[in-house]
DNA sequence: TCGCTACTGAGACTCAGTCTCAAGTAGCCC
DNA sequence: GGGCTACTTGAGACTGAGTCTCAGTAGCGA
């Protein structure tokens, strides 16, 4: 079986466990989200499906998104915009971000170090913890070689947060 | 000088160096957020000036908002709900946030070797790192004690990312 | 007083995301 | 097939944080 055919397969396996259907909507959007993009925003899937002559309306790409984040198969993720980006989740590990603030890249990584660190902070401090969220913001190694300057700190805590588009 | 007092000085002097002013309406803000929030959030300070009959417009709110995050005496931060939060910088230590989906309290800490470690992995991927933002979602002490259960895991996943606001 | 500049409030605007509601459809029992 | 039920959809209104515009105002030096 196609790995697209696979998530959609999961993704109705998940409906059918809630008494939910899958319809061609919702097959649709998960065959565009697992078979292209990686990471993505919700008006970019409108858009796309619009361009593909796929006639499917915004509030039903909003309902089927929040139903794959309640699967699990996709996560919503603050890349630096103020608005969300969504990414899906192959095989269920999970990781953390590198930003460019320049290009607008994103690295992944996942770091078990780092985790247990962040678990003996959660013991120091007897905090149950049961997810977390970590976006590293600089310059990737790409734009440095061509002469990037790293940001000022205040732009960055704008990008950061969201007060500037990331330069595309 | 009271504190209060030594940050709307501080402020002039940013302002003054961009040849800017400092106005009544800018000191009351900077006294308001600097005398009694340490997180707050632009519609509150609306709020709070509106309680106190010191007539201060939404824009104006935003626009002194923007000056002090420029001047590094304020950071916009994401505290897990779908829009920003606001916290003072008090001698620019860099913190990261423990966030209960309970009770919403936010626990601050800051950790050098979880900040070495980063640094380590942006060495790795030969990237240059100027900022970064972790948050870390679960149960603080106090809810545990009281019996409180960590939320399922798609909750908690919706709360990091603002799906749903948290229980206050 | 004049002219300049920075600043303000009011309210219109934007835009991602949510909600509502009427209409459509699939499954199921008779 | 007919009727019922539950789920799903699209269209478009709505929401609310944040931004923008613009006319009016305040402060200041000449």
């Amino acid at each position: 079986m196609p790995v697209v055919q696979r998530e959609v397969h999961r993704f109705q396996q998940f409906l059918a466990g809630q008494g939910q259907k899958l319809t061609n909507e919702r097959a649709a959007l998960v065959r565009e989200i697992f078979s292209t993009h990686y990471h993505f925003e919700a008006d970019e899937l409108l858009f796309k499906m619009k361009e593909k002559s796929v006639k499917i309306s915004r509030a039903t790409i909003y309902r089927t998104l929040e139903l794959l984040v309640k699967s699990g198969m996709v996560r919503r993720v603050h890349l630096g915009e103020d608005h969300y980006h969504y990414e899906y989740v192959s095989g269920n590990s999970h990781h953390d971000h590198l930003i460019c603030t320049t290009c607008g890249s994103v690295i992944e990584f996942n770091d078990p170090a780092l985790e247990a660190r962040q678990r003996e902070i959660c013991d120091r401090k007897k905090f149950t913890p049961t997810f977390h969220n970590l976006q590293i913001l600089g310059v990737c190694d790409e734009c440095r070689r061509k002469g990037e300057q790293p940001d000022a700190p205040d732009r960055v805590q704008m990008i950061a947060e969201g007060a500037l588009l990331l330069r595309k």
